[in-house]
DNA sequence: TTTTCATTTCGGAATCATTCCAGTTTAGTA
DNA sequence: TACTAAACTGGAATGATTCCGAAATGAAAA
């Protein structure tokens, strides 16, 4: 799986005339760590004043919005719970476990080309959301357990 | 485009032991008359009004949550958006379009089956949930207008 | 290095969709 | 018609996200 470095990220961010401060590395250091996790706004200030003394929720925010809006990132949002982050930009279905909340990668074959569809339907395709939920494989073997979603299911991924 | 009929919803409601009450018929009778908006919330309480007398927000959230648990809609969330119905619950893609917030549905052919991602990743999929996101075709056509996207866009679909 | 200042950060308040709640009304049954 | 569990209501509570004014600070210029 193609994973974006921290100097990317760090690279476009200084390209794009944003100052370098030790809120956003920390930041963009949990995306690229923990990115596979799609986390939220809070593991991710949690994780990030490991490193840095000082970061508050408003910068966190603030900077996932910027690389949003930088196109570095991208922001998944689900019911009943807070957003997170999609550090993978490949096209692909992000696999939802209803019991765990674990959110894994499935990289699609070429097949469903979004030029069809615009093509079909009239409908230009710039942006593409598709998620499956179920059940993961560690849910599926013990049946009924760990209702809540909880943050940080680290055993594998 | 198969749709469910007034009829089926509030049979299967009775069935299962609801009251049919004024404000869950004007509820069921907008998801009936405007189900391909996708409407939201508000737009669902602004359209019951017109039928009933009485009806409050909190009972739209609350019959759209029954409605919901019952399997016969389905809740969508978006950026920055109120959360909308879908009442197609056939398989299909939600093309949502940026500019004018449009949400129509396009019905994709028998291809990437979920057993095959079961199969391969050791994920039971018991639900699936694809959008694309661009520019529909009234929004080609006219290319830099209308930004936030208001509900009730009837002109066609 | 020091100066400078636009940018960034911060905490707390504001927002806003959704949920909760306690009191009132009512559908459906007998 | 009377009864009662379910449903409805308006307002308050919630909680994630956004907004804001003031203080801090990268980094370019001197
Ligand atoms: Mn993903
Ligand atoms: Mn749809
Ligand atoms: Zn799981
Ligand atoms: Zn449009």
């Amino acid at each position: 799986m193609k994973m974006i470095t921290r100097e990317e990220l760090i690279g476009k961010l200084k390209e794009r005339g944003f100052k370098i401060t030790p809120q956003r590395l920390a930041i963009v250091n949990v995306l690229v760590k923990r990115g596979h996790l799609h986390p939220g706004a809070n593991l991710i200030l949690e994780e990030a004043r490991k490193k840095t003394e000082r970061v508050s929720l408003s910068t966190v925010y603030a900077t996932l919005g910027e690389l949003s809006q930088q196109g570095l990132i991208k922001n998944l949002e689900f019911d009943q719970l807070e957003n997170r982050c999609e550090v993978n930009l490949e096209e692909h279905i992000n696999l939802v476990c209803k019991l765990c909340g674990k959110i894994t990668d499935y990289h699609i074959p070429p097949s469903l080309e979004p030029k069809d569809i615009a093509r079909e339907a009239g409908f230009i395709v710039t942006d593409a959301r598709m998620e499956y939920y179920g059940y993961c494989r560690n849910c599926t073997t013990l049946p009924k357990r760990a209702h809540a979603g909880r943050q940080i299911q680290d055993e594998n991924a």
